[in-house]
DNA sequence: CCTATATAGTTGACACTTAAAATATTTAGG
DNA sequence: CCTAAATATTTTAAGTGTCAACTATATAGG
């Protein structure tokens, strides 16, 4: 190994699963570093506020405070400071939900579809030249090893619930 | 897809590289959380003290703060703070450097190891069975793909500096 | 030697994150 | 109908994380 990481702390008697979730994370940290500091850059911007954007430019309708916690996987609390920036810089919009007096429903305004579809297209280009390393078969093969983990991971939440 | 997170930004239209970015992203942070519960429950304690104290067992004459910085992948002053934390616990200790005298050597106390040993045997037994989703062969196709993508980011910098 | 630059670490400002408590509303049972 | 439990959201406290500014020390060239 060329650079010190997160992997540098697993050895070689370290068990095989230990060691690859060290390279988990670690490659992802790298890919994670690179987009913050992308949209830092470009767009005086952060993820979580890139990412809560994402889900809404595919939910035209708005999507419940709930749902975008879930979709996002953070807390509830978490959404609602993310979702008060953004509701103050303008780019999203909270409205009350017509079936349900408890919640909230938040959706992009214009101008938050149109900074989103901006940025969109940059980070895009950002996340294929990272993944430029893997070829279209090599590309195919991760994603279904991680498909099958990420339900074994499910599965098992399921159980304990 | 059963489950709304972060893959459901995804649609049939994106890029491949998109899709399998987000799908890495979700996986992590699935696993992450799990460890951070386990972590909180079982030892009131958290992700990255314990993160920190893993770089620290495997060096036992200890580390310089810029090192644990570049092992642990994050920044300086987030070493400080942890670093902090731990010390008041009496975990980990920081002496001078002989050589440097800019430079703090850290290193577990007697206490920090006994307790680092006790929740790493517990942590690696939750990772094998989160991986227990993949065989043997599967893990390691899965290690080598991961470590092909990361040589690539790692590369790409490079060229960058 | 002496000054310019680089390096090691800490600090402060600000944003993100979780967990738990609090409020408001809905739903389910009796 | 009425109350108990569940759900939707916000708030708070504490920890994590970045970046940039700062102090102290080391190193390199003249």
């Amino acid at each position: 190994m060329r650079v010190a990481d997160l992997e540098t702390r697993a050895t070689r008697e370290d068990h095989e699963a230990l060691r690859l979730w060290l390279r988990l994370l670690a490659t992802t940290h790298l890919i994670e570093g690179r987009v913050r500091r992308g949209l830092q850059e470009r767009y005086a911007t952060t993820l979580p506020r890139f990412d809560l954007m994402a889900q809404l430019d595919r939910a035209p309708e708005g999507l419940k405070m709930g749902e975008l916690s879930r979709r996002m996987m953070v807390t509830g609390g978490n959404v609602t400071g993310i979702t008060d920036g953004l509701e103050a810089d303008g780019l999203v919009e909270r409205s009350a939900d017509v079936s349900d007096r408890r919640a909230l429903r938040v959706r992009l305004t214009p101008a938050g579809r149109r900074a989103f579809r901006t940025m969109a297209t940059e980070h895009e280009r950002w996340i294929v030249d990272m993944f430029g390393a893997l070829d279209q078969n090599q590309m195919t093969v991760l994603f279904d090893l991680l498909g099958r983990l990420k339900q074994h991971l499910r599965l098992e939440k399921e159980g304990q619930a």
